[in-house]
Formats: structure tokens, C-alpha cells, sequence
DNA sequence: CTGCTTTTTTACCATTTGGTAAATTCACGA
DNA sequence: TCGTGAATTTACCAAATGGTAAAAAAGCAG
């Protein structure tokens, strides 16, 4: 009668925690890379160092691993949207967050493929997460948009397509890199130039 | 010797040509919505209302059979940015790029999608189709627009950021559909209101 | 050092999946 | 209508893959 009712039944030692985030971070290499199916145990066994069935003494299973990978994600992936503050500068705000966008498409990329490849085949084990996490921010922050604009601080566009063009054109460059870096090869660092393209281009759409 | 050297050896009957197009059909629908792993040869099968050893009838593997969609597909989704004009209007040639591409992800998701996941993922199977047929064209069209740009008749930027924008931003209605029907979940045609979206978008953009 | 728990390995298993061989049925021109 | 090549089915296979059981090894508190 040790445990918690609620917890997991045991605190998880130095050696769990350790390989825990090793398996995970294999995970995120290979699920990114490969989509889920195209994901081996195998593969993410060999890139964390374990074998598989050790890999399966921390995780339930496979699908468990990239569950865990969608929860944890999902909370980095939101975090530059929540910051956009209703208080601030309209146009500084929406500029601001593309500029956090566009840099997690540099420090992220692998994240960022995670997520696509999991909304391009119908997000089947992140329906719920896109329900109870996106969606409500997704409303809140459309709602202080449509505010702005009807103040008259900005021009006025669909937020909503506003926000969709602003993660379209940031993900962009993380999701296809493999077409961006075949059209742009001898550009070492793409994303800088994209910063400021897309800091014009929505600037020009929401200034008079 | 009735073989022509470069021909496949017979000319097609009725039956292959209908068979063929069966199998291709399917073979997009389960490739755009599982990715190039995710798909099995069963699943095309029961799609095309054949046995999976008649599908290996018609086509050498599974990989023969996404190689040819990807042939396919190439050519029409170079059309539109082909139809570019170089003698046309500059704006009005772009903003018609951008409709015929937000036209095609709501005429072709599942071409948008199947190309979408072999990018994702490395591109392992169409890098020289990008590198001999997309890179060309991609190069002669930024330089079109370039000129355009140094004549004055539209806003200077970097023109491969603007084609990359325009992709991203058209692209996205089709394969992050999942996420945006959840987003705008009574809206029926929400690609009417990103079709009016963009234009404004790039109209602003280019004009002074 | 000792005994107990945690971690890791070894040796498997069942299912799925891409693919094949050979027999069978079908279509169609003579 | 009949024979022949095209088309289709039946019955498989080998490899890959997610997963398991149980033994062995490694940590660690006393």
C-alpha cells in the first residue's frame, strides 16, 4: 500500500528518467524522419542505444512512445501563440509571433515534422489533443484579432486564415526542407532570409 | 521482333488500360492518406476491387506503383506555375498562380497530400524529379520575377521566398486538412474565403 | 558482503506484408 | 466454336515487425 492512487506507482530513478528521455529523443529522430508506420522499434532502439525489449520494459509499446512524444510536443508547439499578448502593439504582436514561429522552424525541425506528419494522415492519435488544447487558443486568439481589426489598429483579414497563412509559410521551411534545400543549395541559412520576408509580408498585409 | 526498341514490348488493351487506372486510383487514395510505408498492397487491392497478386500483375511492386503516381503527378503540378507569363502583368500573373494553386488544393487534396508526405519525409523516392524537372523551372521563374522586380512594376522581395510562401500557404488547405476542419468546423468551403485571403495577402505584398 | 529490486539480455512468437508459382478462368480473333 | 494468349485466383513463402517470457546481470540499501 505504497502507492498513490493517482500516481504511477513508483517515483522513477536517475536510471529511468535517463533512459526514458533517451528513448524519446530516438523516437522524435525516427517518427520524424518516417512517419509513424514508416518508425521501427528496431530503429528507434538502435538510435537510443537499448535494445528493443529493454525499450519496451519503459514504454507500453510503440504507440505509447509516440503518444508521449504528441503530449509533450503539443505544449512547446503552443507556447509562442499563447504568448501573443491582447495588451501589446496589434501589428508588433502577430509580427512577434511569426518570428517565434519561423525560429522553432530552425530549432525544431524534427518537432515540427512530428506534428505534420501526424495532421497529413488525418491526425488519428491527435484529434483529441487538437479538440481540448489547439482549438480552444485557436478561438481565443482569433476573437483578439477580429478585436483589433474591428478597432481599427490593423487591417482587416479573416484571423483565421491570417493564422493559418502564418503557420503554412513558417512550417514551411522545416516540413520540406528537403525541397527548400534542392531549390536553394548553396544557401547555408535559408530561415534568415525567410524571417524578414515574412516579417514584410505581414507587416504589408496588416498596415494600411 | 515485333518489339519496338524503346516501347514495353505490347501495346495495352482495353482491359490493362482500365485495370491500370484502377490500381493508380487506389494506390493514391491509401498512399496520400498512410504515406509510402503506411500503405500495404492489400489495402490498394481492396481499394481497386482486385486480388493483391493481379495488382503484381500490372505493376513490378509497390514501389513501381508510387513511383508512377509520382511521375504523373509531377507534370500536373508544375502546370500552373508553367502558365506563368513572362510578357503578362506582373501582379495579376502572380495572384493567378496563387489561384490556380488554391484551386488545385481544393480540385487535388490527394495528389497535394501524396506529394506532401514524400517530402516529409526525405524525398528518398523524388529527389531527382525535383532536382531534373522542379529546380529548372523553379529557377527560370524566380528569375522572371526578379526582372519584374527590377523593372519597378512590383514591390522588390526575395522571389524564392514569395514561391515558397505561395506553395506553403495554397498547399496548406489540403494537407493539414485535419487541422483546419477542426479549426473552422461549420464553415463548408473555407478554401472560398483562403482563395480571397491570399489575394489580398499577396496583392499587398507586391503592390506599393 | 548479502539479499532484494531494478534493469538488461536472450530466445522466442504471432502477425503482417511484399512477393511468387502454378493452376484456372476468361476474352476474343480466326 | 474453338484454341490461344491474357487475366485472375489459389495457395503459398520469407522477411520484417511488434511484442513477450524468463533468465541473467547490475544496483543498491542494510
Amino acid at each position: 500500500m505504497t502507492d498513490q492512487p493517482t500516481a504511477k506507482t513508483k517515483k522513477p530513478s536517475r536510471i529511468q528518467l535517463r533512459n526514458r528521455k533517451k528513448i524519446l529523443d530516438a523516437a522524435l529522430e525516427v517518427f520524424s524522419a518516417h512517419g509513424y508506420r514508416g518508425a521501427t522499434l528496431d530503429q528507434i532502439a538502435e538510435h537510443a542505444g537499448l535494445s528493443k525489449p529493454n525499450i519496451l520494459y519503459y514504454f507500453d509499446g510503440k504507440e505509447a512512445i509516440h503518444l508521449t512524444l504528441l503530449s509533450k510536443l503539443m505544449e512547446n508547439w503552443l507556447d509562442p501563440l499563447h504568448e501573443m499578448d491582447p495588451q501589446g502593439d496589434p501589428l508588433e504582436e502577430i509580427c512577434g509571433y511569426v518570428r517565434r514561429k519561423i525560429q522553432m522552424s530552425r530549432e525544431f525541425p524534427r518537432e515540427s515534422r512530428l506534428f505534420a506528419n501526424e495532421i497529413l494522415q488525418g491526425a488519428p492519435r491527435m484529434a483529441p489533443h487538437l479538440e481540448s488544447d489547439l482549438k480552444p487558443l485557436f478561438d481565443q486568439k482569433t476573437r483578439v484579432i477580429q478585436g483589433w481589426m474591428d478597432a481599427g489598429k490593423i487591417n482587416a483579414v479573416d484571423p483565421r486564415h491570417l493564422i493559418f497563412s502564418i503557420w503554412a509559410t513558417t512550417q514551411h521551411y522545416a516540413d520540406f526542407e528537403a525541397q527548400v534545400s534542392v531549390l536553394t543549395p548553396e544557401e547555408d541559412d535559408i530561415i534568415a532570409g525567410a524571417g524578414t520576408y515574412l516579417d514584410t509580408l505581414f507587416r504589408n498585409l496588416l498596415t494600411p
